[in-house]
DNA sequence: AGAAAAATTGTAAGCGCTTACAGTTGAGCC
DNA sequence: GGCTCAACTGTAAGCGCTTACAATTTTTCT
């Protein structure tokens, strides 16, 4: 591989100039420009970027790290950032921390001590003390999906709290009146308030909240599939159930299936975050979108912004969630479900 | 950020000693070793990996080239490799290519600008001339899902043939005699082989191809659509449809649905893929398993072998397809459907 | 024309690490 | 005690690039 050293010798430059005009910036003469970069044409050179990130610490790398690298949820978010980054000549490291503390931390680890210049980071594991004293580090980071109100510039969130409101107002609008609710893990706040949500709408028609009817599932389908069938063991009684991801809301409607009941007239399920399987399955799944895309780009945006003081569009850090109506609750016009 | 020089006055020992206890190799005695660590420890020192980089010329991290980050069929093979490489302490840079021949080698460059070790490609759009003469470079590569036989050691691929005709097998096996086929983009290979497998199956029951029954897709869901469409006006009848990807056979149902065909009454769907999500449509999809996250780490075992000279698994190239069958393929006793 | 200012180019000192080679130390042996 | 040899440690030269600063050339102005 031919080094800047070869360039100059070829092109009759010094060493300084040829990495003037690979960085356009200084004052170069034309003609010492068009003789430099006709030599590296000849020589085919490339630059090193290893050797550029250590002399200048400046890497043009951004680190990623996600929870997983496969399902339906992270591979829009990567695909935005890695479209936002592309076009600006940065480039995508990217970790799995696979929601455990020990791997979240290595994973931040690695991608400081590969000069990031900067992080996107969507982690669940790691505490908020672990990112507050992370923050005073030398490398900045932007979180999706978590909120810490020491580092609320920061945080690009999902309104959750609305989302879980129009998920259960929708359900209520059809006529139901006895819901049952699988959650997230309720220590996760996008869990907790998406369930807080779902408890404003119900108070908002007058109902109360049944802790009979709430299961706790962990986001993943088994746990949607273990939910409904918990559920539907207990004796009181519920026409529609809200869950509180797509994923289980699948799981639950491959349980409902195995119960034998009808989807959705025997059973209205919603889900959220409009997964793209969604559409796939029988009924089509009514949903909240969890616009996950956009918000990658705007994690990538914070960066070219804050880290390479590039002109961005206005940067935003709380979305909206949108309720996608499809074919999964069904209108529901009085009780049909006998007590207990 | 700490370097090694600070690490070393704190010790009292020479900059090589401290290098020599991060590598630990060298012969170092023990007491040293254990200054070194400890005023590594106080320091909270970390290595700058990029500095290892450009000094051993070996920077621990290994490309991969994908065409999309999101989509059902990527996300497994990442998180194979990614899980792969994470035990080693080797990492993952990850570009896209969408397909598209610039960016792929925009991608390719990258990868190697940045002193990867070693590239995990799976790439389309790129002509094999270019693979043979990346292949003569400095970076070690290894392909997935492509075959070009100058360079057959190093791709990692499924037996297209064998899915092909165990697709057909099964679905003539039900019964079906005549049969209609979307095929991917026939310019690539595995679309290609899973037509010819098809064929060969057809032989084998004495049925002729009807050239007919075959509708060119592009593996995306929306050509599924389009060619059942294309398919349904044209007046060769047929009780079965096999698709070359899950996600063409996904379109397909979708438009059955819009056409007022019960499924898989009226018509029988194949897939291809076995993407998860082919549980959750209604029917469930039978299809061919395609071990792409297996090949994935087995391509990460290659890297491993070749570019780190790691003891690894024996490594293989050609993998097997396995049919799933599930319920989108109905028994056909007799010809039901009446002659054009 | 000659001096000062501006534009261009070169010199050389790093960036933080690895590693060949040289130097030091101490044990083992006659 | 003096020698050899192994074990350990230090010295210093890079890896390929950036970037102050100095040096040179060109332009501008009086």
């Amino acid at each position: 591989m031919a080094t800047i050293y070869e360039v100059s010798k070829l092109a009759g430059v010094s060493l300084a100039t040829v990495s003037r005009v690979m960085n356009n910036n200084a004052n170069v003469s034309d003609a010492t420009r068009k003789k430099v970069t006709a030599a590296m044409d000849e020589l085919g050179y490339r630059p090193n970027s290893i050797a550029q990130s250590l002399a200048s610490n400046c890497s043009n790398s951004v680190g990623l790290l996600v929870s997983e690298l496969q399902g339906p949820f992270y591979g829009p978010m990567m695909s935005g950032i890695e479209n936002t980054f592309r076009n600006q000549g940065k480039h995508l490291i990217i970790a799995a921390g696979h929601s455990d503390e020990e791997r979240e931390k290595q994973g931040i680890e690695f991608l400081i001590s590969r000069n990031c210049d900067g992080l996107i980071l969507h982690v669940e594991a790691v505490s908020d003390d672990y990112l507050i004293k992370l923050s005073k580090g030398r490398t900045p980071f932007v979180l999706i999906n978590r909120y810490i109100s020491e580092l609320s510039d920061r945080c690009i969130l999902l309104n959750n709290i609305k989302g879980g409101y129009l998920a259960a107002k929708h359900v209520l609008e059809q006529g139901h009146k006895n819901i049952a609710y699988i959650s997230g893990p309720l220590w996760k706040q996008d869990a907790k308030d998406r369930l807080e949500g779902h408890k404003q709408a119900l108070a908002e028609f007058d109902l109360e909240f049944d802790e009979n009817l709430l299961f706790q599932g962990d986001f993943m389908e088994a746990s949607g599939y273990e939910g409904l069938k918990a559920l539907h063991q207990q004796t009181h009684p519920f026409t529609a159930l809200i869950c509180a991801n797509d994923e289980m809301a699948v799981g639950a409607m491959a349980s409902a299936r195995d119960l034998g009941l009808t989807l959705p007239k025997q059973l209205s399920i919603m889900g959220y975050d409009n997964v793209f399987f969604t559409r796939h399955v029988y009924p089509q799944l009514s949903t909240v979108n969890y616009p996950i895309d956009e918000m990658g780009r705007m994690a990538a945006d914070w960066v070219l912004n804050h880290v390479y003081q590039k002109q961005t569009p206005p940067l935003q850090t709380l979305f909206e969630p949108e309720l996608i109506v499809r074919h999964s609750i069904s209108r529901q016009s009085a009780q049909i479900t006998s007590q207990g």
